[in-house]
DNA sequence: ATAAAGTGTTACGTAACGTGAGGGTCAATA
DNA sequence: TATTGACCCTCACGTTACGTAACACTTTAT
């Protein structure tokens, strides 16, 4: 059942030029080529494709997703069920969207009054901060089990101090001041460093996503086992407490 | 109440360049500039930037929204329950998606078959065949009244030359072979020019929003005064007619 | 067998910023 | 008042993910 390039393109709603870029650079390689150069792609391509349209539809660079789909232990299960989450929350910021625009409308014929903060709610940061995350970790993670190009940057570094500081403490209570000092220092970096404003409820949600989804359990746990679900209690305690 | 860049930034979740990059192509100047160069944005600044985004998210080309913002007869409201409609349509698209994720996910564990189709549902063309039309009548509108860069097209003049048979049958009932033989051009036109396919259902559907949403209306109304209803009516007919 | 439709490879173009480099500005301290 | 650190400015080149010809070859349909 082999398919040539424009039977593909036509069925996965992509142009031709999209798929021989795609061969370019070695994302998708056809499994056969014809003497006179014809491309021809098989079932298995095409779910490699259907991989490469999931990761691209949240905004995955294409170098990013060549390498965790080359990572031999690229888990497909797992990848899903992380899509299926992310795809939830970006239902939920056009929720979020949806509002902000009929109050906007609102707004507009004076009905109501709307803080600016308001008129932006939904509209902050194309993707969500989840979603950052789970790019740094699972991205760091794909190109290098030792992390190597993820320590040649500043943040990367840092991010990397912060989780091993935290993992030396993991045995202590998560309410202790020295682990809420530790926290607070993570709250504050990503606050800082990642350009996005988490509020402490959101600070809450991503400590619960630690623990709830494998990829970050694993992920953070190479720092020390017990250190996702050490950080979540950590950081819904901060949260809770730094409310006023 | 001027807020400088960086302020702006934060408050919307963009970066000061982009800021730097609306400036620069003109798509959003901000109210006042100091002697020393600086940039301060008005509460007016920010409400246009809010419609940038609204478009962003849309997909629309910063040149297009450009050209929209500036139009006169720009009408916000119109703009707003446009968006609405639009993200309505996204959320759908999202649940498809993980409607395929979920299919998928038994897929792999080999519980169930899927078929090559399945396997792109809603992950078909990044923006839905509305957003594709909406952009082009919109498009076309604000780049000129008398659409001329849209004729440069091979594509637009057929749209168009289609729209103006329509319009000399639109007195004519719309399920006399007449009308029908042009609206099924008019379906052969969108399934083979514009790249995506319509099901019967979403042609229907597309007919309904002809008549449903003013921008609509208003700009396939310019090929003669009741061509949208007509349309709606004739390509209704002709989804519930042609159904096997 | 001949045209129409599809496919190939360069190769330059583009959109929307990212990312420094190098150098002013401003508000708060010491 | 001098200084410092956080912001701000303007170049200007880099990047990602293709779009868009241009031109030649293959396949398929008639």
């Amino acid at each position: 059942m082999k398919m040539k390039i424009k039977q593909v393109a036509e069925l996965v709603g992509i142009s031709v030029r999209t798929l021989h870029h795609y061969d370019e650079i070695g994302l998708l390689t056809p499994e056969e080529t014809t003497d006179a150069g014809y491309r021809y792609y098989s079932e298995q391509n095409l779910e490699t494709l259907q991989q490469i349209l999931f990761f691209k539809e949240l905004d995955f660079p294409l170098k990013e997703i060549k390498e965790i789909l080359s990572d031999p232990s690229f888990d497909r299960q797992q990848a899903l069920q992380l899509h299926r989450k992310l795809l939830l929350e970006k239902r939920e910021r056009i929720d979020q969207m949806i509002a902000t625009i009929d109050k906007t409308t609102q707004y507009v014929k004076g009905e109501i009054h709307m803080s600016n903060e308001e008129k932006f709610k939904g509209f902050n940061f194309s993707h969500n901060p989840y979603e950052e995350e789970a790019r740094k970790l699972w991205g760091a993670k794909a190109v290098d089990q030792s992390n190597a190009s993820f320590k040649n940057n500043a943040v990367g570094e840092k991010m990397n101090d912060i989780y091993r500081k935290l993992a030396d403490l993991r045995n202590t209570p998560p309410e202790s001041t020295e682990a809420q000092t530790a926290i607070s220092e993570w709250y504050e970096f990503l606050n800082t460093q990642t350009g996005h404003h988490y509020s402490l409820e959101a600070f809450k949600g991503l400590g619960q996503m630690y623990v709830a989804d494998e990829r970050f359990t694993t992920n953070i746990d190479q720092f020390g086992a017990g250190l996702a679900q050490f950080m979540c209690e950590a950081m819904t305690f901060f949260a809770d407490n730094n409310e006023q």
